[in-house]
This record gives C-alpha cells, structure tokens and sequence, in this order.
DNA sequence: CGTTTTTGACCAGCGC
DNA sequence: GCGCTGGTCAAAAACG
C-alpha cells in the first residue's frame, strides 16, 4: 500500500529542510555536567555560536537573508540577528543537498511495514528530551574528523537540543548536507513510520535527521534536527555524499514519485550553490515552508536553523542551472 | 567497486 | 521491577 508512499515522502521531507543542526550539544564529552547542560543548553549555544567560528559559515544564513528577494527571511533575519552577535558570512561553502533517498527502489525487497496508528498523535510528535549526547566539540566544527568516537548514545531523552520544523511536501525542498538513512521505525501515535538520517557528509558528523509524517496532516511531515555538523557545509559532494544512490533516483524522476515532487527538487541542492539559502520564498512552495514549531530547546540557533531550512525555490533555480552548467546531474561520484 | 538502502535486533531510558 | 518505546547498530542486498 501505501507503505511505499509513506517512505517515500518522508524521504523527501528529509532532504527538504534542513537546518545545521548546529546546535548544541557541546559539552558534551567534554563536559561532564552535561548533564546540567542542558540546563545551560543556552550558555551551549552561546558559546558554540557561528560568531564563535567564522568558519561555521556552514550553518551561517547570511545568504539567506541576503535580499536577493525579500521574504520574510527579512524579518526573521533580523530578530536571528539579536541572537547572532556576528553575521556570519557566507562561506563558502555552496551545500550539497543531498538528501537520502525516497525512491522506493529497493522497497522492493521487504517493504515497509505499517505501522499500527496509535492514539496519541499529538503526544508523540516530538518529545523534547534535551539530553545531551556525546557529540563532538564545537569546538572543531571545521573538523571533518572532529568526531572522536561518540559512544553510541542511544538516550532518547533529552538527547540534545533538538529542531523541529514542520515541511510540507511542497515545500520539501533541499537540503544543504548530505543525509544517509540509518533506520527507519515506527512510532507509536503516528501511523507513519519515522526515519533516522544521518549526516553523511562527513563519517564523524553527529548531525542526525529523523523524519516523520504528521498524523494530522499527512502533508506535513516532521523534520527533526539534532546534533551538529563537524564539518562545514560540503562544497562539493564527499565521496561519501556522493553516493547517489537517492540522489538519482530522487534526482531523476523515473521511479514513481508519488508525493509531490519534493524529491526532485531537491535532488540537486548540491554543489551548486549558494550556501544556504533558503528555499522557498518565492514561490514556489511559498506556502508555509518550515515551520518552528516544537523547539523544545530552542535557542537562536533552533531559530536560525529553522530558518535555514526553509525552502526556497530560488535556490532551486541556482542548482539546476548549476547543474545544467555541469552538465552532469547533481547527483555523484562519478 | 563503492555507497546507500532496508530490516531486524539490541540497548537504554522512562513511565507505571 | 517490569514493560514499552525510542534510537542506533549491523548485516545483507541493490544500484549507479
């Protein structure tokens, strides 16, 4: 049935927003009190800001507030701009948008399984559990190997401060890392299965993505960042990135893009260009792209995140060009 | 060949 | 203390 589907989309929604999950999990391992961390969640964030690395420019939206087109970006440009002490600059790094995934190809193979609709949708959406994993230190966020070894937390609770923003399929746009899919299950008040992403831009990345459909508005599905990225946003597509097996099959629409075409549009984000910016202002999926809505910790980086993610069709416009400039498909190694 | 995807199983935390 | 759920890892298979 539509177990593909539910698949899919959630795929999509994957590579739709994105934010860095930069947020912050710092102290981590350093920090043994993490545990209080997460109380100091703010005093995190404060410190693992984007002023704090220019390099960060990986989770910086400087573009996207850039007016190249006035959106509402503006305006939250401006309240993100109390948070930020330093406008970060755009980097350089153009973000690879990769998103894992959708095509139900090798569904084949077992299928999903549905998952039995619970009573509760509201409950389960997202529990805010700021616990804090043992993720790599801000400290290096340009490292792509910066991620010692995180001793596999599975904590559910208050993992760490967590982004939640809701996408509508339309509006699923790109994503600016690449994200793998390492799991997928089912949660108890959604009918809808949830998928674990992670980044895969870089081996060491701690920045995860669990995607779900909202009970309520199958339409919507429930993107949820956590962790942040130990590297900066990928100019060109890692070998790891690379992989492509999504991005074709997103990329191309052969198989059977069920939902909109999210996918697509996003498949290729990637290299081309521009940092960060947001899709979906124009149009294209002006709708209601990202929308913050569960910051369960939410900081101005939550908030920047959030912001970054949303869609943007001129983005979209930029990649394909890009791509088309290519002449190859965004898609991977080669 | 390399990388990703998919599914099952295991572990850990939380609630009762 | 037990049960449940969530989250992650590992193995196998498939695709480009």
């Amino acid at each position: 049935m539509a177990a593909g589907d539910d698949d899919w989309d959630l795929s999509a929604v994957v590579r739709s927003c994105y934010s860095g999950s930069s947020t912050s999990s710092t102290s981590t391992a350093a920090d043994p009190t993490a545990a209080s961390a997460a109380e100091t969640a703010l005093s995190c964030l404060a410190s693992l800001t984007f002023d704090d690395d220019p390099n960060n420019v990986a989770f910086s939206f400087s573009d996207i507030l850039h007016p190249q087109q006035p959106n509402g970006f503006h305006e939250l440009h401006q309240a993100f701009i109390s948070f930020l002490p330093n406008p970060v600059a755009p980097a350089v790094a153009p973000a690879a948008p990769e998103i894992p995934n959708p095509v139900p190809t090798r569904q084949s193979r077992h299928g999903i399984k549905p998952i039995r609709p619970q009573p509760d949708p509201g409950a389960v959406a997202l529990q805010s559990h700021h616990r804090q994993q043992p993720l790599f230190r801000p400290d290096f966020p340009n490292s792509p190997m910066t991620p010692p070894h995180i001793p596999k937390s599975r904590k559910r609770k208050n993992q760490q401060k967590r982004t939640v923003c809701h996408v509508t399929a339309d509006n699923l746009s790109t994503d600016m890392w690449a994200w793998r899919k390492y799991g997928q299950k089912p949660i108890k008040g959604s009918p809808y299965p949830r998928n674990y992403y992670r980044c895969s831009s870089s081996k060491g990345c701690g920045a995860r993505k669990q995607v779900e459909r909202s009970n309520a508005d199958p339409e919507t599905f429930i993107v949820t960042y956590t962790g942040d990225h130990t590297h900066p946003r990928p100019t060109h597509r890692n070998s790891l990135a690379g992989s492509s097996r999504n991005r074709s099959s997103s990329a191309i629409p052969t198989k059977n893009l069920t939902i909109g075409d999210p996918d697509r549009l996003l498949l290729g984000t990637a290299t081309v260009g521009s940092p960060m910016t947001p899709l979906n202002e124009d149009g294209g999926s002006g709708e209601k792209e990202g929308e913050i809505l569960e910051d369960l910790s939410i900081d101005s980086e939550e908030y920047e995140d959030n912001d970054i993610l949303i869609p943007n069709l001129m983005m979209r416009n930029e990649i394909f060009v890009g791509f088309e400039e290519l002449g190859c498909s965004p898609r991977r190694k080669a």
